[in-house]
DNA sequence: CTGAAAGCGCTTACAG
DNA sequence: CTGAAAGCGCTTACAG
C-alpha cells in the first residue's frame, strides 16, 4: 500500500526510515552486491511501502544513469516513424526507461540535437532513427554515452559514427523478393520510384535493384521520384508518356508512392491490377486497404531491437563487446496490385 | 564559431571566463533583469562562443526549470497519436523544451505515469492524451506541476481534475455538420457506430448524436462497437441482418471503423456508395485513399495547442491565470462515401 | 547590480 | 558489509 507523501520523500528519508545510511541504499538502488541480504530486504522494503522512486535528474548529475534515453527522428510522417518509436518505448518502458524525444527538421537540427546529446549528463544512451546522408557526412561529436543507430549505417569504414551499434533492415534480400516475384508474373520491362538520396534504405534498394537486373539480365531502370508523392507522380507521368515499349512493372521505393502511382494510372485510363504490377515497400495500413503487394517492414520490431541493443549495453551486459550489426528480414506480402495481364505460368 | 569542448562546459566555466559569478550567470540564464547590460552581453557572448547548454538535470534538481516536458500517450495506434505527439513535439521544440514520452499498456500503468510525473522534480509540467474515463475515475495525485489535458475532460465539476487545462474537439458540433449532410442527402434510418466507453470523444459523441436525433425526430440508433474493429464488424454484421427496414446510414465513431464497414459491406455485396451512406472520423490518410466522407480532425493543432498553453502557463505569462479550455472545430470532408442513392435534391 | 554559501537528491571513492 | 564526505551543475535566498 502506498501512502501518498505529501512531500518527496527521498533517499535520504529511506535511510532515515531504515536505520542505515544513504550510501546503503544508494547502493541497493545501484544493485551492488556488497550489501547483506536483511539489510537489502529492509531497504528495498520500506522503498516499496512508500512508495518511493529515485529521482532521475539527481542520479543523473551525480554521474550514475538517470533512467532516461534520448531518441531523435527526422520528422513524423507516414506512420514508419510512429511505429519504431512505439518498439523503442515498449522495450525501454520495460525496463523502466523513460524516453526523450525530438522530432527534428532537416538534417541540420538534426545534428545539432545529436550534438546536445552526445554531452556527458543528458541521457544514458541516443538511439538516432534514419539519420540523412547529410548528417552522417559530418564528423561524429565525440560523446562518452553509447548511440545506436536504426534504419541507417555510416558509410565509410573508420568513419567517426563507425562505433555505433546499427538495426536495419535486409534491403537487398528484400528487393531480390519483389523482383523474383515480378519476373514469375511474366515482368521484364521494370522501373524502380527511387526514394530519396539521403535515405540509407532509399539508397540501398536502388543499387539492389541495379544489381539483380543486370545479374538477371533484366531491363531495369532507376528512377528518381524525389521527395514527394507529387514527385513520384511526375516521375511516373514523364515515364509512361515517353515509352515507346511499355514498362511492364513499377517497384516503387515506398507505399506512399506506390499508392500515388496507382490512383494517378487509374485516373489515366489504365487498367489496374492487370496492365501492370506495381509494388510498394513498408506494409502500411493502406497498403491493405488498396491491395497493394508489398514488402513487410518490421518497424516495430526495429524499435524494440534498437532499444535492446543500447540497454544491453548501458545495463553492462555487453559493456566492452563489439560493435553489434543487426539485419532484420522483410517479408514480401502479395497481393493484387502485382497482377500483370501476360501471366505466362 | 562552437570550439568543440573536450570536456563539458559549465556555468562555473562561464563565470571563471567573463570574470563574473556563478550567481551572476545564472541570472542571466533566468532571463533576471537586474543584471548589468554590459555584463549580460558579455556572458551571453560567452555562452554562445563556447556552444554552453545549461544542464537541464542540475537544472530540475536545483528547483529551477529543466525544459523538459512529460507527455503521456494510452497507445500509439492509428495515426491519431502521432499525429498529435507532432503537434506538441513542434511546439515544444520552438521554445526549446524536450519532451519525455511515455506510452502507457493499460489505465493501470498511465495512472502510475501520471503519478510520477506529478511528483515534484521529474518534469517543468505534463501533457495528457486521450486519458480514459477509467483514469480520470480515480482520484488525480496532488501536484505542484501544471498538467494540461487533450481529448478529454473530466466529468465531474469540483473533480481532483478540474483544475487542469483541457484542449478538446467539438464533437457535438462536428456530429451536427455529420447528421445534416446526410438528412440532406436523404438518410433518415441512421446507426451510430459507437467508440469505447472509456473515451471521452466516443462518449461525446455518441450523446451528440442522440441529441441531434431526437431534435430532429430521426430514427437513429446507437449501436457499441466495441474496441476493435473485427468488434465493429460484427455489430455491424448484426445490424445488417436483423433489420426489417433497412438502415441508410451508418455514422462511424472514426476512421478505422468506417473503413472496416465498408469493406465488409461491400464484401457482402452491397453496392457502395449507393445503396446507404458510411461516414468516419479524423480524416485520416486512408479515409482519402477509399473516398470516405469524414469530419477532419485537427490532430497537430491539438498537440501544439496544447503546448502552448502548457508552456504559457511555465513561463509564467498565465501564471495565476483561470483554467483554459479550448475547443476546436473539426470540419466535414465530404467525399463518396455519403452518397446515397434516394438522393432527394 | 553582484558574489559567497547552502542546498537540490543522488553516486562515488575513501575509510573503517 | 557500512558510513561520512565530497561533488555533480545548477538555483535561490542572503548579504552587500
Amino acid at each position: 500500500m502506498t501512502s501518498s507523501p505529501k512531500h518527496k520523500i527521498t533517499l535520504y528519508d529511506i535511510a532515515r526510515l531504515t536505520g542505515t545510511s544513504k550510501s546503503t541504499v544508494s547502493r541497493v538502488l545501484m544493485n551492488a552486491t556488497d550489501v547483506a541480504e536483511p539489510t537489502r530486504q529492509k531497504i528495498l522494503d520500506a522503498m516499496a511501502q512508500h512508495g518511493y522512486t529515485p529521482s532521475r535528474f539527481a542520479r543523473g548529475l551525480a554521474g550514475g544513469r538517470s533512467g532516461m534515453v534520448a531518441v531523435v527522428l527526422p520528422g513524423m510522417y507516414s506512420g514508419y516513424y510512429a511505429e519504431v518509436l512505439k518498439g523503442i518505448a515498449v522495450a525501454a518502458h520495460q525496463r523502466g526507461v523513460r524516453l526523450i524525444t525530438s522530432i527534428a527538421h532537416g538534417p541540420d537540427e538534426y545534428f545539432g540535437l545529436v550534438a546536445e546529446y552526445a554531452e556527458p549528463g543528458r541521457a544514458d544512451g541516443v538511439i538516432l532513427v534514419s539519420p540523412a546522408a547529410e548528417v552522417l557526412r559530418r564528423k561524429a561529436p565525440p560523446s562518452p554515452v553509447p548511440f545506436v543507430m536504426v534504419s541507417a549505417r555510416p558509410v565509410g569504414r573508420d568513419d567517426s559514427w563507425g562505433r555505433m551499434d546499427t538495426v536495419t533492415v535486409d534491403n537487398e534480400g528484400g528487393m531480390a523478393e519483389v523482383l523474383d516475384h515480378l519476373r514469375e508474373q511474366g515482368c521484364r520491362r521494370l522501373v524502380h520510384l527511387a526514394g530519396p538520396a539521403g535515405n540509407y534504405d532509399a539508397v540501398a534498394r536502388r543499387r539492389a535493384f541495379d544489381s539483380y537486373c543486370s545479374r538477371h539480365g533484366l531491363a531495369g531502370q532507376v528512377q528518381s521520384a524525389g521527395d514527394t508523392n507529387a514527385d513520384a507522380i511526375r516521375e511516373v507521368r514523364e515515364l509512361m508518356r515517353h515509352k515507346s515499349v511499355p514498362v511492364d512493372g513499377i517497384v516503387a521505393f515506398n507505399d506512399d508512392f506506390a499508392i500515388a502511382v496507382v490512383r494517378h494510372l487509374r485516373e489515366q485510363g489504365v487498367r489496374l491490377p492487370g496492365a501492370l504490377a506495381v509494388t510498394g515497400c513498408d506494409d502500411e495500413h493502406a497498403a491493405g486497404l488498396i491491395d497493394l503487394t508489398t514488402l513487410h517492414m518490421p518497424m516495430v520490431e526495429l524499435g524494440e531491437e534498437a532499444a535492446r541493443l543500447l540497454l544491453d549495453r548501458l545495463d553492462g551486459r555487453r559493456a566492452g563487446l563489439s560493435t553489434r550489426h543487426v539485419m532484420l528480414n522483410m517479408t514480401l506480402v502479395v497481393r493484387a496490385s502485382s497482377f500483370f495481364k501476360c501471366h505466362i505460368n
